[in-house]
DNA sequence: TCTTGACCTTCCAGTTGCTGGAAGGGGCAT
DNA sequence: ATGCCCCTTCCAGCAACTGGAAGGTCAAGA
């Protein structure tokens, strides 16, 4: 296969399979011509790749499941490690988007939003923190 | 003030104060040893921008921002139409974050973790989709 | 046969927002 | 004069691609 048809089975692009193959991840052999010649076990781990990647593991930790997923004589708790290890990281991730949120969230209601210059978004940015609610003019 | 000062006062870094003197968000003038010498307006323009990058806003977000803080004229409303695309943004990366975690969790949960090679998560990711749940064994 | 167009190749540069390090100058205390 | 710390610039690199330029290849149609 070539890697446009890689592209199209496994719904990676092109490029992105070229830096795969320069970082390591997928070895496909040659043809004649220069074209990369791809067999289906490339196409697999092009696949796996897309997954892992659309699940969130970094480039090494795809690196890692793929070495786990090559051993046929690994112990599941090694992946299951690694993945509650990234569970961890997610919801670290998702604590910190959703304090975040609040906050903005908070400024955003302050803000009447008119045509008047007065705003406690740029104010609060400026270093006057926001009262903590209660008494807005009216 | 130099710049270990207001490193100090800002929070930030002297690498990233310099970093944002090279991409024109702040313009502290220059003693004649050539050291940056920094004004209290320069100063508050950094904590301004520390607090703005805190809250997510990315730098270009964040050069709209300075614009607006200084535009005595603005109209509140452009704020919070910035903020609020913001706010969207994050919401979108909640739920992007929060419908990955689940997946895992899941595959998490499927996978017995101990020596066996036997793993679901693994298998998963190969490309054998893993059964909503129900029958595992004992 | 020639040409067209789609495909493939490599290499270089840019993205975002810094961060680290090297090489060298300035300022102050001992 | 000697340290030592602060300051300067510039170059390189992180993640994970993505875009584009310049050029080779292949199959089909006129």
């Amino acid at each position: 296969m070539n890697i446009g048809e890689v592209a199209e089975l496994s719904g990676l692009p092109p490029k992105t399979i070229r830096y795969y193959e320069d970082i390591g991840l997928v070895r496909p052999s040659r043809g004649a011509n220069g074209y990369r010649s791809f067999a289906e076990a490339d196409l697999h781990r092009l696949a796996f790749l897309g997954r892992a990647r659309s699940l969130g593991f970094s480039i090494e930790e795809c690196r890692g499941l793929l070495a786990l997923y090559a051993d046929a004589g690994r112990a599941s708790a090694d992946v299951k490690q690694m993945a509650e290890t990234h569970l961890a990281d997610i919801d670290r991730k998702i604590a910190e988007l959703q304090s975040l949120r609040a906050t903005l969230a908070h400024l955003v209601h302050r803000c009447h939003g008119d045509d008047r210059p007065d705003c406690p978004i740029l104010a609060d940015l400026a270093g006057n923190p926001a009262p903590s609610e209660g008494f807005t003019s009216r």
